[in-house]
DNA sequence: AAAAAATACATAGCTTTGCAATGTGATATG
DNA sequence: CATATCACATTGCAAAGCTATGTATTTTTT
């Protein structure tokens, strides 16, 4: 048991409902998510990122189209698909669940 | 992603904490930790439990001892090591930052 | 006394996600 | 044309939860 092993596993499956809060406030690509995510807290790195959206799309919950930059490559904008929204609110309840368990179990 | 597996996922690094939780309110044996989870909300089976106390065991941060049972087996009674109430700290201000990251990101 | 049931503990293999390091490609700049 | 920047992508590894199954001890029933 290493502190920054069990934070890492905390992080399982949290990271995906954060990033669904994210993209469903707003269309938003990689760099834009990743900051969004540092100025709640959460350090994630590309190489964490992209295999998530990738994972996400592939299971219908995202969809992306490319937008021109003004500065660099063309970007992938992500969004929500309506199963994508279904799901974000199965896991928003699956959440509130934990943490109230957590709660209980932690409140002395 | 199935909402099953994401589950799982997010209780990954979760139940460590709930367990260390319960554990240092006061020596207890795995059939009453199962129940106070139960009781709590989370549903955790044997075959989940035993080896996440081993690991915490052989981690320093638990210790047992076996006591006579009134009824059946000796049971194996766990309890804290400094250790262990010094790493619940540490995952305690883990866990407050984590829910805190969450809520200002599912905030809309 | 032996068999069955209940209680308690344990294990192995599988699945899956986050992580780190590295790589590729497109565009802008020198 | 070469270099730097920006954007996207991939691979292999480590680890924990889960499921199903197994072993052992004690109690109860036959």
């Amino acid at each position: 048991m290493n502190l920054d092993n069990t934070q890492s596993q905390m992080r399982k499956g949290i990271l995906e409902f954060c990033i669904l809060a994210i993209i469903r406030r707003g269309e938003a690509y990689p760099s834009e998510i990743i900051e969004q995510m540092k100025a709640a807290g959460l350090h994630v790195l590309e190489g964490t990122l992209y295999p998530l959206l990738t994972r996400l799309k592939n299971a219908g919950l995202l969809k992306y189209r490319w937008i021109e930059s003004p500065s660099g490559p063309p970007r992938k904008y992500f969004s929500m698909t309506p199963e994508g929204e279904a799901f974000y609110q199965q896991l928003a309840e699956t959440w509130r669940e934990l943490v109230e368990a957590v709660d209980t179990l932690t409140k002395s």
